[in-house]
RNA sequence: GGUGGAGUGGCCGAGAGGCGAGGCAGCGGCCUGCAAAGCCGCGUACACGGGUUCAAAUCCCGUCUCCACCUCCA
């Protein structure tokens, strides 16, 4: 079996074939950089951070684009509150992005190209646009024609223009027809404006995406990804943008599953969001990861804490697998073949539940490995739990989440600490003074030091 | 009103006609001086009412509840 995926434009799982072999274009929706990340935010980018993995592992050469939206309605409104220039808010809010997607171990995109970089790229688009009758000036502004397009406007979204409200992204009333939605915003008093042949002013909401998704991938690439909530409009109105000015555009649309609280979506502007570094006060960075990936993403999920920290729990004990099997094991096989399980269970429209199912059973597989002290199978499994963790961005040993060489340094010292107080321990515990021993495992345990007595010794970690 | 999705055991969360994914929690056992970690065992769940079928959580009809989108959104 190889990679189906389910694409919202035609409602079905599709095979995936790539249009050059071996090569893949993602465009992922990233954020209007308004305000700072909250986890529903992140998840989609996590999401599809696996997808990436994902291909990459498949063997495919990846190019994976990541835009950022840096100037709209929002972004202006918070400047103008705090009265600064918007790229002042914009700057700040994309860096605060940058930090969570890293902090969270969402690799860097090939490009992450910002929106007023590309006004050329979207004026080029828009007048193509007016060439082909699908879009107009007037008022200053230029609309996008939905009834010039109506015969294909509404697909992605299994709408039909007819039973669509008006467009109420500017208040003019010059448009043709309610449901014209602005390329181009006619210049305000106090905006920000680039010059265009119809006159100065800065972009609407979508056409940046469509200039930017052709510049960097081509007129024609395989995914479109980003959250339901931006199948309509924002979606429909760049497929329709591009297709009407004769470009391909997207083949296969992905989109993820919101992230609820108290069963309602997480929103900037329903104030109900968690923010990724009040979340990493509860639970380190790649137990969120695990969270966030655990679930299918195409379903919603409904956040809770205590939702929360059992996947923290059930991450933990993976990586107490690793952890453990690699004191034993030092050198891990990275070419070593998934479980086809796990192959499967990816290829099956990225099911990730089912494919941490299979890593779970490997890690009891492990787990028994371990105890029988069967060298031989530990280091199998270990690699292939490293190599499937690897795919899902949660490998404990990865350089993402194993720590700075400060905190080896650090933990060699403790080591050798502890090391001190375990040997008073063993030798309590030779001459059976049982309350001794059990007095320096509670004294290190009071210091964030659990021991654990093993068939090899005692063994220690730090407390979480 | 239109479009799409959801309701699964104490909890999270997959699956989509037959054999109970996996995890968390709990209980019992093994191991341990005691623990911890780990392992083994323990659960007949699929919103409700009908129907189809040898067989339904899965298909069909109806009902209820919830969510998303219908021009701020990931």
């Amino acid at each position: 079996m190889s990679l189906r995926l389910y694409d919202t434009s035609t409602r079905a799982v599709r095979d995936f074939v790539p249009i050059q072999p071996g090569r893949v274009s993602i465009y992922l929706c990233g954020a209007t950089v308004q305000a700072p990340p909250h986890i529903g935010h992140i998840r989609s980018g996590v999401n599809f951070d696996v997808m990436r993995r994902w291909l990459t592992r498949s063997g495919y050469d990846v190019s994976f684009c990541r835009n950022v939206t840096d100037l709209d309605d929002k972004i202006l409104r918070v400047a103008a509150e705090e009265g600064v220039p918007w790229f002042v808010v914009s700057e700040r809010n994309q860096r605060a992005f940058t930090w969570a997607y890293e902090a969270l171990g969402c690799l860097p995109p090939t490009v992450e190209p910002r929106a007023m970089g590309h006004i050329p790229e979207m004026v080029e688009l828009i007048q193509r646009l007016i060439d082909k009758g699908h879009a107009y000036a007037a008022g200053g502004d230029v609309y996008f024609d939905v009834m010039s397009y109506a015969e294909r406007y509404g697909r992605l979204s299994n709408q039909r223009p007819e039973n669509m409200r008006a467009a109420a992204d500017t208040d003019a009333d010059c448009k043709r027809d309610p449901r014209d939605f602005a390329l181009w915003k006619g210049a305000k008093p106090g905006e920000p404006t680039w010059p265009t042949p119809w006159g100065s002013g800065r972009p609407g909401w979508h056409i940046e995406c469509s200039a930017m998704a052709t510049k960097y991938l081509g007129e024609t690439f395989d995914i479109h990804g980003g959250g339901v909530d931006l199948i309509f409009p924002h979606h429909e109105n760049e497929v329709a943008q591009s297709q009407a000015a004769g470009d391909g555009f997207a083949r296969y649309w992905l989109h993820n599953g919101m992230l609820k609280v108290g069963a309602e979506k997480m929103s900037k502007s329903l104030g109900n969001s968690l923010l990724v570094p009040a979340m990493l006060t509860k639970v380190r960075a790649v137990e969120l990861r695990y969270y966030l990936v655990a679930a299918h993403y195409r379903s919603s999920i409904d956040y809770s804490e205590e939702a929360l920290a059992e996947a923290a729990a059930g991450y933990q004990r993976i990586e107490g697998f690793v952890t453990r099997a690699a004191e034993v094991i030092h050198d891990v096989d990275a070419a070593a073949p998934l479980p086809q399980a796990f192959v499967d269970a990816l290829d099956d429209d990225l099911g990730v539940p089912q494919a941490l199912a299979v890593v779970h059973e490997v890690v009891r597989e492990g787990n028994v490995a371990l105890a029988h002290g069967n060298k031989e199978q530990v280091a199998r499994l270990l690699a292939e739990t490293q190599n499937m963790l690897d795919v899902l961005g949660l490998d404990p040993r990865s350089p993402q989440w194993r720590g700075s060489a400060a905190d080896a340094g650090l933990h060699e010292t403790v080591d050798a600490l502890v090391k001190v107080a375990l040997e008073q321990r063993q030798a309590a515990r030779a001459r059976k003074d049982y309350a001794a021993a059990d007095a320096i495992r509670d004294q290190l345990a009071a210091a964030g030091v659990i021991v654990e007595d093993t068939p090899q010794g005692p063994r220690w970690e730090l407390a979480r």
